[in-house]
DNA sequence: TATGAATGAGTATTCATTCAT
DNA sequence: TATGAATGAATACTCATTCAT
């Protein structure tokens, strides 16, 4: 209903409003937490006219999460320009990826919440998923890519490109919670160490 | 925590029906999404019958995730019975880990629950965040001691421990949520490869 | 107090009615023992429409308190129009100021919510608290103001007015709880009497 | 069910005991704020042991006012012990009373949810109703009493110990409000005065 | 006589959502 | 496009009371 294929310039704007608005407060209350009146008020709005331009909070959220997925993989393909030694762009993908969620705490919560089953009751339907997770991937994918021109054949370089976003994801985990204070360890140091040693075994074998 | 020190076994027995049914609905829906109601219906009570056994919601959520804690350090130590050597111990430690949470997916979510900001309005108390905190520390702290055997100092053990711990949570991450299986991969086997890799790393340097 | 500066008539008619089924409902039941649940069905509402026209509950009260009071003052000042003899009006108000809670049991109730600690643990607030206690005076002064036209200065007068409230709400009390026809008196004669011996001891002194 | 006649002595000492803690709760919550569970762990009872020896809270509320009223008539006959005179008596026997809520402000509350409608739900019954009602004529009647000894008549009299209570009613009522304070006014001198003029004005006619 | 356990009705308030205007 | 008004279901938690033991 909201979305009606051709949009007007001006509504385009109100929805980045909008985004905008959703943006700031699912970071302040995290996202059971926030409201949509909250959302509402932050953009200037009245909760019933978001609906004009989102279907649900859910929609809302699915959106807010997909533009959030696009700026990551903005920002890992931005970290390689001008880079062009395979080893050294594998390195970099993968800190970019690591830094993106570093530096943005609250993009890492809107991810969980797409990996778990945060938004259950109705869920976000098949065709957004895909789409999320395609986004997701895109981001990731200069990791393997990087890997084969490093002469790793597909597979393994897949099992990589799994391996640094497990453990990236980790880390962050750790990061966020305080909880790598605790070991008194450096997040950045050992996501750092992290990729260098593999690549070091990748050499050796 | 609740109530008085000496309860019959009776009552005993109706507040481990409690608290699995708890585990079930806080693992489903977390702290925030759970609702006491739905704990309550699930365990065949009132609502209004839970306060006889708990002090509020986030005493419940406190005593399942303490639950869960104490059974996973429990596992991590048997796994070990019997076992010399401390190559095969550090490695046994940290898959025992790794599997616990594998084989028990609402356990994940629970944990995930604490380390998120889920619930940092109100927090759970300082007692409360610090016992949890121990617990898990200490169901992890056989990483470490096993890797000192191997000749690694204090604070690199520490740090080996913080690795384990990050990556374990990342695959487990893409374990339950299907997503490993998009990348074609299996989380068992990358835990073991990991582990495998970093014993071989210890022994290079 | 609750909502924005612009309020269209029908949305004023409908605050009307919830206000005068709150004046109801509070005067039946004080501020404590009235629900909201209960306001709302008096009004046709269901609670939460209530949250659109009111803050709070105790928003709700302090308005429908406040309409009372407001009432109350014009009374008086309306019993005075056309008289000009300073015995008379002094007569006059204290007799309209009783007569007001005589023929309005209800505002009584309301009243003695606001005198009596019913309320309390969080109170109404400061500046509302303020503001009714002003209203208030502002129905009671015509008394202080009528005395010392009489000659009687004006710390004396305060406390002659003083002394015509106490004595009203006493016979008040006693009227609408039926323990004056135990006692075979009628609390007119006995207030009216009152003043009058009041002024006689003006005038001997 | 809970007063079969006979009382042990041992059960009549518990039921002070439970009178006691109601008395302290009821004094420190109000009336509607305080709880039987509140009053239970304060007598160091379970809620439900209460209603052995009282059959509901209404019940228990009933008794701590008969108490209190009782108390309230004991100090007003103590404060006439060896006084003779008719004018110092009838004086005295006002003024007791008025101290009496003066240096108890809870028990005043007390009596006010006799008069008002304060228990609605099922009321306290006509017997017990009318007992307290008597034991509080009790406390007054020494003031009809002395009047007539000053050769007013009975009716008369009557009005006048009316009259006494209602002026000491409203100025308590002032003076527990700490509104009087507002109107720089002193209850104590206010009510000395009111019946010194009452008095005076018997003399005179 | 007393308790532990349980209940059902009750509390104010918030929420996402809808709909007439 | 946007709003004011309204709703019904939900929230955690409290209460007086009951009853088997």
């Amino acid at each position: 209903m909201a979305k009606k294929g051709a949009r007007t310039k001006a509504a385009e704007e109100k929805r980045k409003c909008i985004l905008e608005a959703a943006r700031e407060v699912f970071s302040d209350n995290g996202l059971e937490g926030a409201s949509l009146r909250a959302v509402a008020s932050h953009a200037g709005y009245t909760p019933a006219a978001l609906y004009f331009h989102f279907d649900s909070k859910e929609d809302l959220y699915a959106e807010v999460l997909a533009q959030s997925l696009k700026k990551l993989a903005t920002c890992v393909q931005e970290s390689l320009d001008g880079k062009t030694n395979a080893e050294d762009r594998l390195f970099t993908a993968a800190m970019a990826f690591f830094d993106f969620y570093r530096r943005n705490p609250r993009d890492l919560d809107l991810g969980f919440y797409l990996f778990r089953g945060g938004m259950k009751p109705k869920g976000l339907g098949k065709d957004r998923d895909f789409a999320l997770n395609s986004a997701l991937e895109k981001a990731l994918t200069p990791i393997s890519e990087e890997a084969q021109k490093l002469g790793v054949n597909k597979d393994r370089a897949n099992l990589l490109m799994v391996d640094c976003f497990a453990h990236a994801t980790g880390l962050l985990l750790l990061l966020h919670t305080g909880r790598i204070r605790m070991f008194n360890a450096s997040a950045v140091e050992q996501m750092e160490c992290y990729i260098n040693d593999k690549i070091e075994l990748l050499k050796i074998r």
